[in-house]
DNA sequence: ACTCAATACTTCGTGATATGATATATATGA
DNA sequence: TCATATATATCATATCACGAAGTATTGAGT
């Protein structure tokens, strides 16, 4: 899978997986395994930008002798959801100008 | 438009562009320009690694006393479009997995 | 008691890359 | 003569996904 490809939707992939519970990262990556793999790294990287930007809250509790931070979206979270919806429209166009030739062949 | 969700759509898109019919940079600007804006900067950027990568061939060209470079595909170049295709279906799996939630609302 | 996997988060460095700014140069029409 | 279209090139910058490596705890198996 072309890396590349999937800029973009990464950080709409993790608002979607804390969009209807808070969740905390180690959580976040299992959800969306089956969608698409994540790295520790990724992910922690892209909570931390989220975070900047106001899209999520975070809060950091004990659970087990483990910390967890839980992460909470935001009114901007939910707005970057419905923006990439937007911009799907236009992935989706340029997606038929590479596919559109082909109908025939396959 | 996130520019982060163009990237990966971008190469594939400019290699679509040449795919049938050998062209040149200002004509793909304007072929691409109804599915995504695409700026100068880009796309010879964009040209120049294709190249490298071997994915088209260059041949400069003069045409009414201005040069022209005309860009053809390869082999290789026609192979990373059929693997953007097969990277699709894990874009689309993503896709579903960010509005699956709400059929119901729009 | 020891070991290992699973849980949970952090930081650093690197490579890839889209874009604005800037530059060069010619042809053409107003 | 002057703007616009045609045509390509380069540089610096900011963003970002990821591997690598590290810290620390719990719990199950031996």
């Amino acid at each position: 899978m072309d890396i590349q490809l999937k800029r973009g939707l990464l950080d709409v992939c993790v608002l979607t997986a804390i969009k209807d519970k808070e969740s905390y990262g180690y959580q976040i990556i299992k959800d969306i395994k089956p969608y698409t793999e994540m790295s520790e790294s990724t992910l922690y990287t892209i909570l931390k930008r989220l975070e900047n930007a106001q899209m999520l809250t975070v809060r950091t509790e004990e659970y087990g002798g483990r910390l967890r931070k839980y992460y909470h979206i935001t009114q901007s979270g939910l707005k970057r959801i419905e923006e990439f919806k937007e911009d799907w429209k236009e992935i989706l166009s340029i997606y038929r100008f590479v596919t559109k030739e082909d109908e025939d062949n396959e």
